[in-house]
DNA sequence: GATGTTATGTGTGTTTAGTCACATACAAGC
DNA sequence: GCTTGTATGTGACTAAACACACATAACATC
């Protein structure tokens, strides 16, 4: 009896910690208190892996869908030659949008999902999310919304990679990593950034080097320290 | 009397012609009886449209949704040097997705639809949009899937422009293009065929003139002929 | 059939990106 | 220190794509 009660408490002092976490990572989601909402978040299973772990690929499906409590997932895809390139990141508080597909149409989309911290997530099954969908405005205008807005990102990639030459996009993409990142020292390998961008390490090295010469960075093993925001600014639009 | 009479049976006849036009577009939405969605058609403006008009752009955002009864939409990029590519087509009975980024965080995307060929189409208030995404949840799972399947297209054609080269993504467009024509002499020019991969005019014809080397296609001004499906087949494979 | 317009063909050169083959360098652990 | 792995630097070459400059060629129309 005495275990009994115990465990409810502490039964009942996970789900407050998951609301808590739930709520913090997705504060747009965190005034709902629809009674559909707090079953399906309280019946949902908690995954928990580590970094590195593939979500899903061309062959394995996601079939359920993930709320993200915690770390972050990179969406992107591969070329027979071995190059990759990343289509989108998903952290807390997102929703990785790709695993509709699976998920409204049971096909399953070339790309790859993988964590790239530990991750841990609120598993909903197929059916509780059809339930969310169509009982929880709330819910329902924010996966839209987030479904838009990944839409237009992806046709900026595509502008970005159809029309810009690799010096301009690596200088964008070297911009965005150090704006989010603290301090001017960015932990990052040059095969990393050719993985971002779609091309090999070579091309990407080469440029890195132009950009030294140009004061924009200095480079070391496994780092790049950023001179001239200015400098890096200069690259980042189209020549003349 | 007489002649309001008269305009009240007009009325109907365009009303049950605007139904008969929207059923037979969007099969998917024929049954919906939903008093709400009927209400919205009823009131829905029709806009009339001829081929080359431009619906919006970086500048002129699209406030309303549309229902398109006729004709199709191109929705393409531009880069500064004149360059543009194709990032899909809307034809009758599909949803210019797009136009969602304006009307839900009143945003305009950087991107062209222009007509390709007379248009009409349904207009639908941005509130009335609210109200049906709201209420009918056939019309709402319309939306949804249509959304993620253009997602899905999208990361295909970055996949494709990142790395395919342009042999082989001629190819394939050609590929398509001749299975959705009637017998197998097409009309295009080698400029639209730039516009449609995010090249130039030269770059296009000189790989035309290969396929036609290689006995794939026959080329005349403003026509392609095919020759060899299996042929350019062949090309639409990554060498060996 | 003269004229203007649009479409195509093609030579030549340049730039960009990718490939291959190494050399070097750094970092960690024994 | 020496070894082993991983990361970077670079020369030399190839290929793909683009740019420029024309020459034709087809068609439209008057």
């Amino acid at each position: 009896m005495h275990l009994i009660n115990h465990s409810k408490i502490t039964h009942k002092q996970m789900q407050l910690e998951r609301y808590h976490k739930l709520n913090y990572a997705y504060p747009e989601l965190a005034h709902i208190s629809n009674k559909t909402w707090l079953n399906i978040i309280d019946q949902a299973r908690t995954l928990d892996v580590s970094s590195g772990t593939i979500l899903f690929s061309g062959n394995t499906s996601c079939n359920n869908f993930m709320l993200i409590l915690n770390g972050n997932i990179r969406i992107y895809q591969t070329a027979e030659d071995g190059r990759e390139i990343t289509l989108y990141r998903v952290e807390a508080g997102e929703l990785c949008i790709l695993s509709l597909n699976s998920l409204l149409k049971n096909k399953s989309i070339n790309a790859i999902a993988v964590t790239e911290s530990d991750v841990s997530a609120l598993v909903i099954s197929s059916d509780n999310f059809a339930t969310m969908m169509n009982e929880i405005e709330d819910f329902r205008n924010y996966v839209i919304s987030t479904l838009t807005e990944r839409l237009c990102e992806t046709i900026c990639l595509i502008q970005d990679t159809a029309f810009n030459n690799l010096n301009m996009r690596l200088a964008c993409m070297l911009g965005s990593l150090f704006e989010r990142n603290q301090g001017p020292v960015l932990k990052i390998t040059h095969q990393d950034l050719a993985f971002e961008l779609g091309t090999t390490r070579e091309v990407i090295s080469r440029i890195l080097k132009e950009f030294e010469r140009q004061d924009c960075i200095k480079l070391s093993r496994g780092y790049i320290e950023l001179s001239s925001a200015d400098g890096l600014r200069w690259f980042q639009t189209p020549v003349k």
